[in-house]
DNA sequence: CTCCCGATAT
DNA sequence: ATATCAGGAG
């Protein structure tokens, strides 16, 4: 484990790298957002883009998604993998909005994770990024950096992970440091090839020197 | 824990 | 061929 002075080390260094770090999802209202995240899961940002740069000229409000069937939704998005949950949950949830929230998305993150297919994390995005609302939401990058860096214990739930995050980050920097760690570990510190050999943060990086040293017994 | 699931990187 | 991708629900 860090301490809390070597975290803050790393969260200025992520900040240097990826000073413009920012959500990736295009969208162009709260709506459009909890539509592009809820389709995220289990997807990159760049396939969801694709799909939705399509699906919201054709989808602009709930009852838009209402007015086709369930069938020709999962068509319109089938390309994202895990279409038929996806499809299913959208339509439920664009009903609920009419039904009890006048067709607008709730502030609020509690409110939000009573929506089919919005979770903690999904909710955590949408209040951060939507309405500036702090939150630090722990997705597959937030957990894996959190992780090999040492900022939490390896055997932690993606909970603990974001109650141990928002202990050690001063709140009004929740946010950037969710989404500094997200391009950290997007582009940087990956699942499948983390780049250790060019790290500003390999000297205290537990499972970066761990990597480093296998390296060198396969040469 | 398993299932959902196509696209892409390794 | 296999792992991974801005997860959530049962």
């Amino acid at each position: 484990m860090l301490t809390l002075k070597e975290i803050r080390h790393c969260l200025d260094t992520m900040g240097e790298m990826f000073p413009d770090a920012h959500c990736e999802l295009i969208h162009d209202n709260p709506f459009e957002l909890v539509i592009a995240v809820l389709l995220s899961a289990q997807c990159t940002d760049a396939l969801v883009n694709r799909v939705t740069k399509n699906l919201f000229q054709k989808y602009k409000k709930p009852e838009d998604y209402l007015a086709v069937t369930e069938e020709e939704l999962q068509q319109d998005i089938r390309s994202i993998g895990l279409y038929r949950n996806k499809a299913k949950n959208i339509r439920k949830l664009c009903q609920i909005l009419l039904d009890q929230y006048g067709g607008e998305v709730p502030a609020n993150r509690d409110e939000l994770t009573k929506l089919p297919g919005v979770g903690r994390k999904t909710a955590n995005v949408v209040v951060s990024v939507a309405f500036g609302i702090p939150a630090i939401a722990v997705d597959t990058h937030v957990e894996r950096v959190s992780k090999r860096l040492g900022f939490c214990r390896w055997k932690d739930s993606v909970l603990e992970v974001e109650k141990t995050l928002m202990r050690k980050v001063p709140q009004d920097e929740w946010s950037i440091t969710h989404h500094r760690m997200i391009f950290f570990g997007r582009y940087h510190c990956k699942a499948q090839s983390p780049q250790c050999h060019v790290c500003p943060l390999l000297e205290l990086c537990r499972e970066g020197k761990k990597r480093m040293k296998e390296n060198q017994r396969n040469e």
